[in-house]
DNA sequence: CGCGAGTTTGACCCTCTTCAAAGTTTGTGG
DNA sequence: CCACAAACTTTGAAGAGGGTCAAACTCGCG
């Protein structure tokens, strides 16, 4: 019983109905800034791989520099050495060395820390469109694991081809560089959540950003998305107890707000949730690279 | 009274001297390898600025490759344009547009971001050597504040500045890049420490990461180093309350590891803190980059 | 149909926070 | 060089948030 999160069985939402009741009311304010839909360039002539232009990975990209046929061209290049991993089968192993990186093109992955008591910090997921084990290919040793969650495909790309990539193709290389301060930048978010935020805006605010992320790609939109997670994921994630991140979940289902069930995110009320975790809408949205490359 | 932390006043350590008792013993494996010291390459001839050879930055950066002679010329001209701030003077505000950016060259600075309660997350220290504001010009808006704690000298170097220089001197292009993903690893560390560690092995880990890097610029060695962080600092860092930092301090400082006061850092028992910490010493002592550039 | 992975809930307890107040050190002006 | 204020540190007491342990439940799947 009590699975529709109505809220009648248990009418107790302790703290998150309290702010609910005292602050939501009257501070909606207005959407400034949609999220930037993706724009997918019209296709130009000639002989780009037909599905290239609809991919998660040039989507994103397109989103912050606009792609003309090289780049797009380049894109498609980069696609060609495709790679299916299982879930709990790890991409890259801590320590390993010379590794090469990813493009996710299909699934979910986790990039990940093990403490020497067995703890584990996941530092981000990976959707499609992702780049994965950057720094693997800067350092000698890559210095932590990224797992599958889902089934995922992926693009292997090694040092030599994207160096190559970037060498003809500038501007990709500038867009490249941008998502990857993106996802620095997000690390940091993490950071500030996990050491400064309370259990329950914290778990929303993750949801918020996976969300964010996902629009960009074409894989959700403001009433929800597919969720592949488990509860253990998101614990790790937030740096509580799985114990605690299902309480947690409760209350936000019980005041009405997002509901995390049978592998989805549902947000039942978004501008409730947005003003509850204190997600700011534009710093997944920022405009492009400054670089004028 | 019991300011000299040698446990005869206040016997009870708590948790941190139950490790000490139970784990300390026996488990002081052998240094396997040194961080590594700063190696500062014989004066080459000619008309290089005297010191530049000597100053934090050219330390570190020689650290990770080898520098010659148009190498430190390049770093001597990027000192060129020395400023000085007073501390409580930002640096690099919230939100402004097309900073510069700065490299330390005496002074300890901070950057952080501030949340709608008014909590505040330090993302890390800035010493001298460091790179500081770099993503802020590669987004219009950078994304976080950057305070000084001491008063500080710092050379501002463009954006222009920056990119002739890496186009001149590709080396030095890649030893900066390396010492920029070295410290986002910082932050993914700090990410783990707040979302996995105890109050006591989190705050100890951060005073071993920071002597660590000071050690790098000559700043520090294995007894300790001159640390003009408040109590607040190191809170608002690893995400506690300065009250319980206070305690966790006087826990280790009873348990014979480390003493923290007057401005100094003073390691008791080095090897006891590292493994109590379960401190990483390759993490900031990696091999120089992979790139062959 | 039954197993395994994931979810949900309760009870208890411990870590860390909050509030409050007393010390201590540092910096500044006289 | 002293006096005073401001900033920082230290300690106590009480309580909240979140962890741990344990058990039941649910769901997808072979």
């Amino acid at each position: 019983m009590n699975r529709t999160g109505d809220g009648t069985f248990r009418v107790t939402a302790g703290r998150v109905a309290t702010w609910i009741a005292t602050n939501a009311l009257g501070k909606r304010d207005v959407w400034k800034g949609q999220i930037r839909q993706n724009r997918v360039p019209t296709p130009p002539a000639g002989k780009i791989y037909p599905l290239v232009q609809n991919s998660p990975f040039a989507r994103k990209i397109a989103s912050f520099v606009r792609l003309g046929a090289d780049e797009l061209q380049a894109v498609s290049e980069l696609y060609q050495r495709r790679r299916k991993f299982a879930p709990g089968l790890e991409l890259v192993h801590q320590g390993e060395i010379d590794q090469s990186a990813f493009i996710m093109a299909d699934g979910w992955a986790f990039s990940y820390k093990i403490l020497a008591d067995g703890e584990r910090q996941i530092v981000n997921f990976q959707i499609p469109g992702d780049f994965l084990g950057v720094r693997s290919m800067l350092f000698r040793n890559s210095d932590h694991n990224v797992e599958p969650i889902t089934p995922i495909e992926a693009s292997e790309v090694s040092k030599n081809e994207l160096f190559q990539t970037f060498a003809k193709t500038p501007r990709l290389a500038t867009a490249v560089l941008w998502a990857v301060s993106r996802d620095e930048a997000m690390v940091v978010e993490h950071l500030v959540g996990v050491g400064q935020r309370p259990a329950a805006e914290r778990t929303a605010h993750l949801l918020l950003e996976l969300n964010a992320r996902l629009r960009l790609v074409g894989l959700g939109d403001k009433t929800g998305f597919a969720c592949p997670l488990t509860q253990y994921h998101l614990a790790d994630a937030v740096g509580l107890s799985a114990v605690h991140v299902n309480r947690v979940l409760r209350e936000i289902r019980e005041a009405g707000l997002m509901t995390f069930q049978n592998g989805r995110v549902t947000f039942d009320d978004y501008e409730g949730l947005v003003d509850f975790a204190d997600f700011d809408r534009s710093y997944l949205d920022q405009d492009g690279p400054v670089s004028p490359y």
